[in-house]
DNA sequence: TTGCTTACTTTACTTGTGTAGAGTAATATC
DNA sequence: GATATTACTCTACACAAGTAAAGTAAGCAA
């Protein structure tokens, strides 16, 4: 719920697969996980159940099996992840973020073009 | 030296302080994080020879008084809290992350045109 | 009904970070 | 020179996160 909060590499990855795939159950992440991180299901396990006890995800119990499901939406995480960029780092405004991004030559051709573009409409819209 | 490490909150407020007054004494940045952090000297102390053995800070010796130097430029910390976020929120890209500022509202309507004026500038340049 | 398999629970070790007290050394002051 | 001040060093605790072994429970198969 709060999208405020922090999230681990760790947890951006469980994150990453459940909202991929909800509900979701422990094993189903362990194993996309697997090739990336070799973490065993315990570990993977742990790491869900403390993110439902940090109200990351949310818990649905059908019979012996327990499902997962996340409560922040990537949108709501991405936001967040950004905000902490932004603040930490550019003394919390987005605009210098941006324009670091510009000096450090770090968007291509196209990509400064599609932007352009798209910065064009938002400010035809409103 | 390597600017991919991630950066703790504390190790940015450190930096902070250093990046701004360098070569710097571990009480001129106790004094200057005290009333935003109320940390104590020996806090402030010990993350900050945490952060020569990370390779974050250097030192220097004179008659009494340990002076730190900031090793990463603000740039480069900058640089590598941006590329993380990226990689972590949205898969490696920065267009992505930028478009999600556009989409979220995150930019007025000056900070829109003042953005549109630089990457039309740098389009001209290269 | 006996054991196989699967998922879960409990517990615990490790590392990093935030936090700081207590003790020590060196300088400055009277 | 004795004392106060300043800066440093050493040591340690707590908590979060990564990590996972070992033990338990429950459904399934023969």
């Amino acid at each position: 719920m709060d999208a405020r909060r922090e999230l681990t590499e760790g947890e951006w990855a469980i994150l990453e697969v459940v909202w991929g795939k909800q509900p979701c159950a422990a094993g189903d992440v362990q194993e996309a996980l697997e090739k990336s991180t070799a973490w065993t299901y315990s570990t993977v396990k742990t790491m869900m159940d403390r993110m439902v006890v940090k109200g990351l995800l949310e818990t649905e119990r059908v019979r012996n099996l327990m499902l997962y499901r996340p409560v922040i939406t990537r949108p709501q995480a991405q936001g967040g992840e950004l905000l902490r960029t932004a603040q930490r780092a550019f003394n919390g405004a987005f605009s210098p973020l941006v324009e670091f991004l510009l000096d450090q030559d770090k968007l291509s051709k196209e990509e400064l073009e599609h932007l352009e573009r798209l910065i064009r409409q938002k400010q035809d819209g409103s």
